[in-house]
DNA sequence: CTCTCCCGCCACACA
DNA sequence: TGTGTGGCGGGAGAG
């Protein structure tokens, strides 16, 4: 099908100067990621991302703040990427914690059902009574409530931990599907205040976005009420029983990137048309379709010994220009690999890839394909379930047989 | 309208 | 005191 580049990339809202969608921040970290998900990226500068990404380093905060578990601060300015193998074990992590804090609250208050993780050390900030007032918080046991106070009380608030709990939320119960204000009742306590609650929702906006870039959560609706909401993608860390977790969704995830990582720079209300001119051409990047692009991560510390050496495989519609364009050797390698980002790229809505798309490809790409999936499901095998929950549910396609 | 959530002010942390 | 961080909420774009 004839769909040009620019067809996909840039919608109808084209004229717009300023669109909101291009600057959000689900795409500016899908753009991070992009640009930093890769082996031999080492440290990453607040600076180099900022102006690599065409944001101020105020947004870099944010997308850093709620990506947190995977990455790690180095020093000021700079940040090093653990990759996302590091994910699974910060989800489980997570869910220890936040059970077990459960049951502190729930003994220490006698409270019931809601509440379900807050967080913990050091931190409780609960109902109404906002900031300030005697910060009085006791974790379990320690009290050393004026040395941590201050500094802590910023911590309390703060998009890292709000984030986690957040995904506690979801890791700790069962919940599925969850609406932005209900998390924010529930991380809150019910002590309104309405604004507390809105300045809480909007954060909880900003968190779902990076997470949705993440494939860790999705938007959709409640099925009732058509009230949005937000599923969870990810896993729960499944019955730990020590041994590694799945391959997370997001180890395998796979952004959608347009051709341009830079986020533009229009402000909001200047329409000053004149685009800045040295970013190449102002393609912007935009949303594909992203469902049926998959990366199989390496990083991924399937049981940790699984090796599957270093490159990821990059299954995508397109990398980032800075990263695949300029025909480097190992571009080849990767678009062996690419077959089915293109597939989907051209054929958005196939359905079973192993009969569909396989017909189409070079003798050679199908039994790559093969080995590959065969590979994948070995890797799964200990897994099923995990397994069809993400190939399903986040790559979007019917399970595969392959036997 | 309401829902989203970008933007950037400015307080706070830290050197 | 200067610079790095990042909470916060106004208010504009989307729906």
């Amino acid at each position: 099908m004839a769909l040009s580049y620019t067809d996909i990339i840039d919608p109808p809202s084209r004229h717009h100067a300023y669109s909101r969608k291009q600057k959000s921040l689900g795409l500016l970290c899908t753009n991070f990621l992009t640009l930093y998900n890769r082996d031999d990226i080492d440290v990453i500068g607040l600076d180099d991302a900022a102006s690599k990404l065409g944001v101020e380093r105020r947004r870099i905060y944010d997308i850093v703040n709620v990506l947190e578990s995977v990455l790690a601060r180095k020093a000021k300015n700079k940040y090093s990427w653990k990759g996302f193998a590091s994910v699974p074990k910060a989800l489980q992590d997570l869910k220890e914690e936040g059970l077990r804090d459960n049951v502190n609250t729930i003994d220490r208050q006698s409270n019931n059902s809601a509440k379900v993780a807050n967080d913990d050390e050091d931190e409780d900030d609960d109902s109404d009574s906002n900031p300030n007032t005697g910060s009085q918080n006791e974790n379990s046991g320690i009290n050393k409530s004026t040395a941590v106070s201050r500094s802590d009380h910023r911590r309390e608030k703060s998009l890292g931990l709000l984030t986690q709990n957040f995904v506690k939320l979801f890791v700790c119960s069962n919940a599925n599907l969850i609406s932005l204000d209900e998390s924010a009742k529930l991380l809150l306590g019910d002590g309104h205040n309405s604004s507390i609650m809105r300045t809480k929702v909007r954060r909880l906006y900003d968190i779902a976005n990076v997470l949705s870039s993440l494939k860790l959560i999705e938007k959709t609706h409640t099925a009732d009420t058509r009230k949005p909401a937000f599923r969870w993608l990810g896993f729960r860390g499944k019955s730990e029983n020590g041994s590694g977790d799945p391959l997370a969704p997001f180890e395998s995830r796979k952004r959608t990137f347009g051709a341009d990582i830079t986020n533009t720079c229009f402000k909001r209300n200047k329409m000053d048309s004149s685009v800045d001119g040295d970013k190449s051409q102002n393609l912007k990047m935009q949303q594909i379709k992203d469902e049926n692009t998959v990366t199989v991560a390496e990083r991924g510390n399937f049981g940790q010994d699984l090796h599957q050496k270093s490159g990821s495989f990059q299954f995508g519609p397109f990398a980032p220009v800075s990263v695949a364009k300029a025909g480097n050797p190992e571009d080849e390698v990767t678009r062996i690999y690419d077959w089915e980002g293109l597939s989907s790229t051209f054929r958005p809505q196939y359905h079973n890839q192993a009969d569909d798309s396989l017909a189409e490809l070079p003798e050679g790409m199908k039994i790559v394909n093969r080995l590959l999936f065969r590979t994948l499901r070995d890797l799964f095998s200990h897994y099923t379930e995990a397994w069809k929950l993400w190939y399903t549910e986040v790559a979007g396609k019917k399970p595969l047989h392959i036997s």
